[in-house]
DNA sequence: AAAACAAATCGAAACGTTTCGATAAATTTC
DNA sequence: GAAATTTATCGAAACGTTTCGATTTGTTTT
């Protein structure tokens, strides 16, 4: 392994010289530096980035942590963090919660390894959290909430969210809108549930018996879906805690003999990339994802120049209009059961 | 900053009594541990990992570079290289080349920050590959080829992709196939048009005005597909060099009143998540991402190890039937020009 | 109770950098 | 041409760990 010290001794010049060359200070003659640059080159040395990370006491990266690396959701976000990232001059890396306490999340985290940290999981604890959270290292949440010093959240607005979408089917005439929402660890969800109850509540709508949960993934909305669609009565309309789980729902409908929007309205959430390929394009609530990325960002390189910054962040959200949804009919939805 | 000589002052014991303590070597006694994990505890100490890398010489974490985080494309492969990674007790953490010669991918892999690498990128120089490889970080290269030690390349059989895919629509009795590529810088769209232009003669067929190329989006598909389409004769089925491709080739034919499969057969590549929600359902060729990825990152483990592996690997591709394809018309197909 | 041995603890070197303060060399000033 | 000043180079300390070999402490054996 060639070091800096190799190096300098075949350019015949001391260690702090051969660094200072390497590093491209002024304090070094032109020519030793060429002298130096050229030992360097023929010897095909590479520094060594964690001795300099020791020594200069910072990384200049910011960690990324994800629930799964591979899943699809994030791009936009992550495209947002990225570039800001790098216009700041620093480097972001990725990696996931999975193998829970052994992960490379944990590791990278409590081993201080990075500058700052942006998480966008549920599986890491508010404790790691608070642990890590320090001066050299801001850390941001997203779509969940956690105190602490050096943590921010940013998250969207889901109850506004599940709000407008609520509202939107009720425009169209809606009164009898189920929720499939996600799981009960997710603050997403239950936020969006919240909304949801909310525009309800406007209309003096008290509704019980339609309101599932689900695991926000494709089958589960399936199944739930299918459990709504055996009971007596039927709602007009859907509104899904996510799109995964919409998909889920248009092929048990489509099981049930039903058809989206004719039948049954259905609105998602998130809208995912595929949801307008779908047929119906779905009509779905799309979050702010890049501009979530950067903002988190920003926080985190606030938080780290050690200007005050507000601990929460809100962003609007948007309803995107598709043909998923159309106004009910006339007569109320009888169910009769399955019907496969 | 509390390191572990705080931690062992705080304990009363010796520095290095303290490191044995915290990595729970044998060598201490139980009261003393206890004393010193207490200690870190109060003093809520982190360890510092690149202090540890620095001394051990070993990162135990491999690096994936993607041309772009935010992609959809690897979702499968991540996860596979993930879960191996993770089997052998190393961590996983993945970055960008965005930036060109500032990104995050040139400077893990020049300082020498990981002990492998797995890259799925085209724009990282094969200079900086060859530089970077060596005992201690052995490079898995994949969808390219790249000459050197301790690099080793794993790639689809895009040949054998490309014949399948043109064989299978002949032998629905396709004769006038176009071929719509990927640029020309892509490994992986050469070797498919190779495979293409393999099966076409085998049957004596010497096709020429049906190739064009895309850009690999959606955007470029569907422009190239405009321009076949505005040619005096066309083809009754196009073979697109990926999936985005033939979405948009989908809105092209839409747009001349075409549809998918009666007029035009179809066939994509790569299965993306969306081709089986397209109506109808897009006809394509899945390479087999997840063990691409298990491969890889066990490729990476061997060589770490010092055993002998092959330099190269292809792995087999898989055609997937879906509803974008059928026999051609008797009568040939017959351009009239642009109809929007 | 002294000798022999094992177990627990310690001190110090090492990993590969950066950077400060000191020295040596080159340049300017009088 | 000696003194003062600038510029270039150097040596050494520091960053926070791990780990080797040495020392101390405690336990067993005779």
């Amino acid at each position: 392994m060639v070091t800096i010290k190799d190096v300098a001794k075949h350019a015949g010049v001391a260690l702090s010289t051969a660094s200072y060359a390497l590093s491209g200070s002024d304090k070094v003659s032109p020519k030793t530096r060429e002298l130096v640059l050229q030992a360097a080159k023929e010897l095909n040395y590479q520094k060594n980035g964690f001795a300099m990370d020791l020594k200069r006491k910072s990384t200049k990266t910011i960690l990324l942590i994800l629930s799964d690396l591979s899943g699809p959701y994030y791009s936009e976000l992550i495209r947002g963090t990225q570039e800001v990232t790098l216009s700041n001059g620093f480097d972001l890396i990725a990696c996931s919660s999975v193998g829970g306490a052994d992960s490379t999340a944990y590791k990278f985290l409590q081993e201080r390894r990075v500058d700052g940290a942006i998480v966008l999981d549920p599986n890491i604890s508010e404790h790691l959290l608070r642990e890590s959270a320090r001066e050299g290292c801001p850390i941001v949440v997203m779509d969940r909430y956690v105190e602490g010093d050096f943590i921010m959240n940013v998250a969207a607005d889901n109850v506004q969210g599940g709000y407008e979408a609520t509202r939107y089917l009720m425009d169209q005439g809606h009164r009898d809108i189920a929720w499939i929402g996600g799981p009960s660890n997710s603050l997403g969800s239950q936020h969006r549930k919240e909304g949801y109850l909310k525009a309800l509540q406007e209309e003096g709508i008290a509704n019980t018996k339609w309101m599932l949960v689900g695991n926000f993934t494709e089958e589960g909305g399936y199944h739930s879906t299918k459990v709504l669609l055996m009971q007596e009565e039927r709602p007009t309309a859907i509104f899904y805690g996510n799109d995964e789980m919409a998909i889920g729902g248009y092929k048990a409908l489509r099981e049930f003999g039903l058809s989206v929007p004719e039948d049954v309205s259905i609105v998602g959430f998130d809208d995912i990339q595929v949801a307008e390929y779908l047929s119906p394009p779905l009509t779905t609530v799309r979050q702010p994802k890049y501009e979530m990325g950067t903002m988190a960002a920003h926080l985190v390189f606030q938080a780290m120049g050690g200007e005050y910054v507000n601990k929460s962040y809100k962003l609007k959200i948007e309803l995107i209009e598709r043909l998923s949804c159309q106004p009910p009919r006339l007569a109320p939805n009888r169910g009769k059961g399955m019907e496969t």
